[in-house]
DNA sequence: CATTGTGAACGGATTCACAGCC
DNA sequence: GGCTGTGAATCCGTTCACAATG
């Protein structure tokens, strides 16, 4: 139906930059903006106009000529791409200091996912309720996730237990993980292992800060 | 000194790659790992050996043919480049529930980043102290962030008011922002301004997941 | 002899620039 | 006229493969 359906692969660039793309649609019609040129939405999303056309067109021929794009029907072809119809039911690992702010949180508006479900290994913890979600023990990981339906899963785990746990997850059938400890761990081809690690994070935008840019800052005024 | 005095910048892909790098020549140093060939630390961070060659290539003749690199030598160039020797003062602004995570959780072991202080614009919160780090009005930002020396920040506001806050912030002469709030914000061309954000990170994980491996799945036994 | 450092080939993503279309 | 969609050019990073080197 839809064109990476049929044949050819979305970048991978591209397919970054989707969930931008879709929130900042709902944003506009929550506005009420009903068309979008990609000039405009580039000065929204800081994204050049040409990246996002090229983006755009490996979806279908999306826009009209001289006119722009229909927000809603952007919407509608993005959210079947997200499948945002669809309930994405997650499960944490790891109920620290990080983990008890996720399950806090528990995902900002409707994006339509959803931490189901949160395991730890300390008695401490398990048993107690956050956010009405409780702390289940990590033995039972397969078993709890099975029965949730659990689509991805994000762990918190310090990195000295973290190749252990995610064994755990990994041997219960999970092909996708969030994983904010920093240390690299094995995993068969073909689980999708994403890594978040504000360390490093901050160690590269200083070092950019530092290193990379520090020519537009002694050249301070620029075409700005 | 090193290279990246003297002429060729280093590629942005190479910078992103730098923490991880040191990251884990500490952790072979406190093993007692006194060499390494560019293989065997493939095989440890999971990236090709030709990429770390091309990568530690930038910053001078690291290693030694037919025998490796010398990690104590290494370890000494990459804490130069990232300048760990000096301590990086952090402030954090927006002390909600992830706000309070990274405050208690204050930076693992000593990659020398502090946070040093914390903002609100709370009044139930502000006055108060996490992990003795008393929390201050954003009002004050500028005043405190010049006398505590700050380097960079670390906002967790929501994006209702981020863009209010990062002004505030930019005004005080920072130029290194890493930014939990997912909305684009404006800064001057100066500035530099690092996107985490949760919910675009595991959507695109999701959709990877969904779309972009599914044939590795199907055709499980591969070559793994 | 084993491994580095690097030219050269490759491939993916971005950007340019404009033909085609509304 | 104004904007999209897209060939073509360009940029950037990765990978190959091997000459140089201790």
């Amino acid at each position: 139906m839809n064109k990476q359906d049929q044949n050819k692969p979305i970048p991978k660039a591209t397919a970054k930059r989707i969930p931008l793309y879709f929130r900042y649609l709902r944003t506009l019609q929550e506005s009420g903006v009903i068309r979008i040129k990609s000039k405009e939405f580039s000065q929204m999303i800081q994204v050049p106009s040409a990246t996002i056309r090229r983006d755009f067109s490996h979806f279908g021929e999306l826009g009209r000529s001289g006119y722009g794009y229909d927000v809603p029907y952007l919407i509608e072809v993005f959210s079947e791409i997200l499948s945002t119809q669809v309930e994405k039911r997650i499960a944490l690992v790891g109920v620290g200091n990080l983990g008890k702010a996720l399950l806090k949180n528990n995902f900002r508006r409707n994006e339509n996912l959803t931490i189901m479900c949160a395991f730890d290994s300390d008695p401490e913890v398990i048993g107690t309720c956050i956010n009405c979600v409780e702390i289940k023990n990590i033995h039972d990981f397969s078993e709890v996730a099975k029965k949730e339906g659990i689509t991805a899963v994000i762990t918190t785990v310090p990195s000295k237990h973290a190749q252990q746990a995610i064994d755990t997850i990994v041997a219960s059938g999970i092909t996708a993980i969030l994983n904010f400890a920093p240390d690299r761990v094995k995993v068969p081809e073909h689980v999708n292992i994403q890594y978040i690690d504000l360390t490093t994070e901050l160690q590269t935008l200083i070092y950019f800060d530092e290193h990379v840019s520090q020519v537009n800052k002694l050249g301070l005024a620029k075409k700005a």
